[in-house]
DNA sequence: TTGTAGGCGTCGCGCCGACAA
DNA sequence: TTGTCGGCGCGACGCCTACAA
């Protein structure tokens, strides 16, 4: 036959015609599309202003993951170039100039939510501003969260389902769970035989995909068949990678990929098209998977700030780009083929610059790819503060939040923090993963070895009833107290069940993080200028120390020094700190000593980089420390009714909301798990983003909740246990 | 059945295993792989010194087409920015530091063939060393064209077909010419029945390529069958691409793709993955093709040295990139998205870096995309040279040479010149597209308006017979004799049988290439010590003009001021220029009367850019000219054997090389063309790089030469008609 | 000699229910 | 409820000859 083939259709937007015919077996199935706002993806196309806002938020977090969230617009966030450099490919070499403190305070300025053109990977532009001295002292302090500026969104349904092998591959069809399809989907008449219909969702371009959603066999079941076979190939999915499909408030159903943490995120292999000689077939969907580990997920152990080379994508970039002109003596001319193939998600010069601009107090811009297994390295000011408002210390025992392979649940890892330690010597004075821990698990979390104080939470380690850990795939190996115990002390060479000594809340790292004191730079001389009005004398710059993490001269107590005694590269001049006022750092007493203070509950400062920061701030008195160069009177009184209780390491306030959960729980009566906050806990957030139906008898094992798209429910059951996550997301 | 899918391969370098099985009918055919050095591209994966030689030379240039050709390295070239700056997307804004000159004389360092991972369309890397006063000046003048340094590559046998529908389309094959099959392909069993073979050839990234070869049908016929559909997909060809099959001088079987000019070279469109949301099935292999006319070649006017929007593939970028970022006040922060979705072949970046390092006399790389509808912007000195030893004034007659659309054959196209004035201002003393052009057949040719003189051949004006042009699928327009000097004698108002006023050879653009000049810049004040030595006195420092095109005073002679009188645009300043020994420029008196001189010949300048430069500087008495800053003297003695008679446009000269070359012609019996020289020099160079065999008897309509690869014959049919392409070759 | 059209065999995609976890 | 498997129908890829330019 003369003439284009046939089945050819010119792009006009909605894929997938094919067999439209053979489709409905009766009536001939509806379409159904939103009625929300339409977004094209044709806009942005010129050169100049390229402030295009992206996505919907809600798909955006949807893909993200449920253990990311982004500062809203107008928050303080602490800036680290050195986590910013761990998304480039190559480790950009900061110039001297920058300094040793490696942490800028900024505000929010705006917030644009996107997704890559290639892979639908989303990533997100954030816009900040330096904070500078005047704005930085002025009252609108820490709690200046960015407040109603980014008000919770309406209640959207979203639904995340881990590819199987079958949906995946096996005769292109995608199962559908029942309680996507009845209250995600578009309903289904199912007066007809078999009930069919045609279901048009929208991915993170705004291109609309076309799925035959049927609902047939015996058992009956939902089923995309056609279309969805397509949509793998062109998503280049594979099993394990997770779907997500999402109903705005407008009723306009999305779709977008969440891909597994698994090889390099799923970007390596899903760019086909790369230069590399190896394969110029397409790449089978099997022949994907990387050989990295589980452990991909916070970066690892960054020997001297670089990216770490044990399985990071960070430190690829040759096999794959045989062509590649790399500008020998001449970068402007290595532009023709830098396809970007290697799956750098920033260049090592937009760190530079990025870092250059904010330590100079100009605006400046980071682009931060959530899933590129690095950690976010703009971190709210509050978490960071509350994670230092308290001394880290060898031995300390802590959980961890990772993602599951799949990425639909989130495990919590246990581990002893081994040493405190600048992770780069160009920054001494950062806290950016200046703990070097070891884990309970180490064969899992290999690669691991350094984290940042708010990204763990401190848990007792006195003896107590720990669940055993639940693992996706691999079981996870049970730790018994007392083994931990063991092993904490045979690590620390401390026996803990000893009363650990009382570290004061004041550190080095608090006036580190003044961004007045970034900003001078090496110019010592403004320091005084600079600090004068927020520190008391004694932390006048006289007394500054430009050293490595000494506390400034006479600040700390004997017994101080005891804190890392014997550890394993624990410094003592790192683990201790020196008291402020003792008397009144009653909270910080409290952590310190875990559980012992309340042993019928696990003991945790809420240290997630947006958890809020007023975790352990209740004080029984008033007192007056400092951080961030501004004194900030913390008193108990002022509290905060919307976030009251939450977190709070205090036993009577803990037990309150103890019982309270314990009251909104019994929307699951078969729960008969009531043994302590901790299983309760890691019930709720292992849960996340996950699939399941909220009436279903199960209990809360797969209580669906992500975070950003289900607010209530989430505060709800997950402030009393221990206010992560979710506790301050009504303070965004 | 568990496990993988069946027919999955995993990639180990050969291709397409399928149906394997089913292949032989007899005797299961012999796989036959040339036994030459076996390139891997398994070099060049770090991040350091990427000089990768790429791949085979010979290849590389019979995949750019029969008009590309490179200098080899030593050869002294002009570097011109402007043209640099026509491969970029979007138009760098050049400096004004970098002064009027715009020409800056190199000498070629290294010359690496390259091929786009993605696309395989080849490119070059060019790395050159501006010359200094001092080499300049040295006696290794123009003539040190590299010599040696790049001897002829050993005859390879190259073929070249243009895709037919049912090659790119129908039931997956491709019908083999007979000669191609028969040179090219190695040796078929013709014993068994059928005679069947598998090849493999390597592509430009040495990958193997396996395709069933096979004899059959009635009357019998070579066709490609298994492998060939395969190959048509990756590669994406269509209908007009071209596809090169090359043997080595090793023995090795080599395969490339030259595609078609239209559309955006291939390149936009077989970016299939290219986020644009129109299409986003994998885009069909007929719905490529662009709108763009066949005039691309030569990128066309642009207006104040800008890439033209008139199709040209350089004014792309917005579409396609809706998630771009373009790093509005940091540009380090838009590398993560920079997919390179807009085939730019350069980045304004990179030339504005390469022009800078230029003017100051600092090695620099250039990439050339020869396929990129864009004129070459690295030139050899000689050619520019030879261009400029005469004048150009308008209604100047020429010819010049253009890819037909399936680039499989060469066409000339007959032009006036309407003007002759600076393409940019910026660059008012650049000969850069200096001249503008209307032509004969405007239609088909929209778009150029704008020729460098090294580009065209002046031909005669006088009335002559001239043969109709053929073009590939359009009849072109037949221009005869007289309309055609009637159409320049509109246009002109001046009739051009009138006897062309003489003009020297002198000319402000002479001086203007002085790389000593140009890399002064602005600082005028070291123009004394680096011309002294070698301009006249009447041409030192003192007298140079700054000005637009305009000659030092006193160097007008009246009559010359006629030369643009009335024409369209045309500058007196800028078509008259001063004659220096009006006795001594007996050729440029003969170039600038054409063939008035001798009627029986069509009269040429060699002004092709790869020419050498050497044909008319034959005069029958010494004299001295001044040119790229050095003295020059020409003697008609100081014969160069090896080049002795080419392109001279002396007379006897010619008429013994038209005799020469008609006893070598004795090849085609049957060739019963003996008109003119002009018919015979556009019939030969018709078939470049078009199939054939030299041996049939058609005569020379589609004989098979592609310049740089059959030196010889190529050398022995071309020389004598007009000098053009291959006259030079063994200069390089 | 080779471009095009049509025949037709074969392969595999993808829709299906069965079965089991 | 849903993951996986085997069945199988249909569409299309692609190999082939016939015919014509």
């Amino acid at each position: 036959m003369p003439g284009p083939s046939p089945g050819i259709m010119s792009g006009t937007g909605i894929k997938m015609e094919k067999s439209e015919e053979s489709m409905g077996g009766g009536g001939g199935g509806k379409v159904w599309v939103g009625g929300g706002r339409d977004r094209d993806s044709s806009s942005d196309g010129g050169v100049g202003s390229g402030e295009n806002s992206g996505l919907d938020p809600q798909l955006w977090h949807a893909c993200a993951g449920g253990m990311v969230q982004l500062p809203p617009v107008g928050a303080k966030v602490i800036y680290f170039p050195q986590g910013h450099a761990e998304q480039a490919a190559t480790p950009p070499e900061f110039p001297r100039m920058m300094g040793p403190q490696g942490t800028i305070a900024c505000k929010v300025v705006s917030v644009s939510f996107l997704a890559d053109t290639e892979t639908d990977e989303v990533y997100a532009r954030i816009r900040l501003q330096p904070l500078e001295r005047a704005s930085a002292l002025a009252n609108s302090d820490l709690d200046a969260d960015g407040g109603p500026s980014s008000p919770p969104p309406e209640k959207p349904v979203s639904f995340a389902k881990t590819l199987t092998q079958s949906d995946a591959n096996n005769g292109g069809g995608f199962s559908v769970p029942r309680y996507c399809a009845e209250t995600i989907f578009p309903p289904l008449d199912y007066s007809i035989d078999p009930p069919v219909q045609t279901v048009l969702a929208k991915d993170v371009h705004g291109e609309r995909w076309k799925f035959r959603h049927i609902y047939r066999g015996t058992p009956r079941r939902h089923l995309l068949t056609t279309g969805w076979s397509t949509f793998v190939n062109q998503k280049k999915l594979v099993a394990g990678d997770a779907i997500v499909f999402l109903r705005t408030a407008s009723g306009e159903l999305c779709v977008g990929v969440r891909r597994s943490m698994r090889g390099t995120g799923g970007s390596d292999s899903s760019n086909w098209s790369g230069g590399s000689s190896t394969s110029h077939h397409r790449p089978n969907r099997w022949e994907v998977k990387g050989t990295e580990s589980f452990s991909d997920f916070l970066g690892g152990d960054n020997g001297a700030g670089m990216i770490s080379s044990s399985g990071s994508s960070g430190s690829r970039g040759g096999p794959g780009s045989s062509n590649t002109i790399l500008g020998i003596g001449i970068p402007g001319t290595s532009t023709t083929s830098s396809f970007a193939r290697n799956r750098a998600r920033v260049t090592a010069q937009s760190v530079l610059e990025a870092a250059s601009l904010a330590v100079q107090g100009q605006p400046f811009e980071v682009v931060y790819y959530p899933r590129a297994s690095t950690a976010e390295f703009c971190v709210k000011a509050q978490a960071v503060k509350a994670a230092l408002d308290h001394s880290w210390y060898p031995g300390m025992r802590f959980k961890m939040a990772f993602e599951t392979e799949d990425s639909s649940r989130i495990s919590w890892f246990m581990g002893s923090i081994s040493a405190v330690q600048p992770a780069d010597p160009i920054w001494h004075k950062s806290p950016w993963r200046v703990l070097q821990v070891t884990w309970d698990e180490p064969d899992l979390l290999q690669g691991v070895s350094r984290v940042s104080p708010w990204q763990v939470e401190l848990v007792s380690t006195l003896p107590m009833q720990l669940p055993p850990f639940t693992l996706p795939k691999k079981k996870m190996r049970t730790t018994q107290p007392s083994e931990m115990n063991l092993h904490g002390q045979g690590l620390m060479g401390m026996p803990l069940t000893t009363p650990p000594n009382v570290y004061g809340q004041m550190n080095p790292w608090a006036h580190g993080l003044n961004v007045e004191e970034v900003s001078a730079g090496m110019q010592g001389a403004r320091h005084d200028r600079l600090l004068g009005l927020a520190l008391p004398e004694k932390f006048r710059p006289g007394k500054l120390q430009s050293g490595f993490f000494t506390a400034p001269e006479g600040y700390y107590p004997d017994h101080a020094r005891r804190g890392g005694g014997g550890g394993v590269g624990g410094d003592p001049h790192l683990s201790a700190f020196p008291l402020q006022d003792r008397a009144s750092n009653f909270s910080s007493l409290i952590s310190s000593l875990g559980g012992a203070v309340n042993p019928r509950s696990v003991e945790h400062v809420s240290t997630n980089p947006w958890s809020g920061g007023t975790a352990n701030n209740k004080q029984n008195s008033s007192t007056t420390f400092v951080l961030f160069g501004q004194a900030i009177n913390t008193d108990s009184n002022k509290s905060q009714p919307q976030h009251s209780g939450r977190s709070s390491s205090e036993g009577p306030s803990l037990q309150h909301l103890t019982e309270e959960s314990s009251t909104k729980r019994k929307e699951s009566p078969s729960d008969s798990c009531q043994s302590n906050n901790f299983e309760r806990n890691q019930k709720y957030i292992s849960g996340i983003s996950s699939y399941g139906r909220p009436s279903e008898g199960k209990g809360a094992e797969f209580q669906k909740w992500v975070p950003w798209l289900d607010m209530e429910r989430s505060g709800e059951k997950l402030s009393a246990s221990s206010g992560i996550l979710p506790s301050q997301r009504g303070a965004w």
